[in-house]
DNA sequence: GCATTAATTAAATAATAATTGTATTATTGC
DNA sequence: GCAATAATACAATTATTATTTAATTAATGC
């Protein structure tokens, strides 16, 4: 992942709204929701929704796919897969041993090689 | 980490800026760097400068030591360690298959037992 | 003490982003 | 075809962020 994209997917998440819509839909799974179903799980008048729906899926952390007359909106995990990688080595950057091997609450990668 | 912290952390990362200064200082590592420094490095103006290392250090991705009439800046590794445990935890909360055991870039986790 | 340097604060402006209301597009079922 | 529904596009407004200039605070060295 480029720094551009990694802007942009911050910039996707860093609003309340849309990281409620993104955590909804990873629990909503491989099923994923329709824009009625998230509007009202969360309390989201249409427009406003359908801005921070444009927002994500242009970042690519949702994919859409038509049903009909409706749209069903999916969590793009790959995407946040990269993301994660991409900070693992941004925070390890020519650092690993601040990053890993000692008590860390990430739970994640500490008995791993630190990537390159 | 709960929400509102992940997205204060968001948005301190969401600014091609911030995020450029946030990996000096990951690259600059325990030394960190003075204002100055940063801002020739970056070329940044001061006032631009102190708005954005305010941001980053309200947020805390950054600590800040005074050095006589020098801010000795340093990139917080922890928080971002917490960050990627948040993300690994949203990116697995209850699909867990979908994140792991399976073809990723993020070289990061497939091997673990998924956080809960 | 005074001039110099480092950095921030404060105030004004410029630029973006979020929200709302209205209108439009497209699909469905009759 | 026509009414009803799902969702988006557009336009206007509001709110928030980013940037710049000028002024201030604080530490250093003479």
């Amino acid at each position: 992942m480029d720094k551009i994209t990694a802007t942009i997917v911050f910039e996707s998440l860093a609003s309340g709204v849309r990281l409620d819509i993104f955590r909804l839909l990873v629990k909503a799974g491989e099923e994923g929701l329709v824009v009625g179903e998230i509007g009202r799980a969360l309390g989201i008048p249409p427009t406003n929704l359908s801005f921070h729906l444009k927002a994500l899926t242009q970042a690519r952390l949702l994919v859409v796919e038509q049903q009909g007359r409706f749209q069903r909106y999916r969590a793009n995990l790959a995407l946040m897969r990269e993301l994660i990688a991409y900070l693992t080595e941004e925070c390890c950057s020519g650092h690993p041993e601040q990053c890993f091997d000692q008590d860390s609450e990430s739970g994640c990668c500490d008995t791993q090689t630190p990537l390159s």
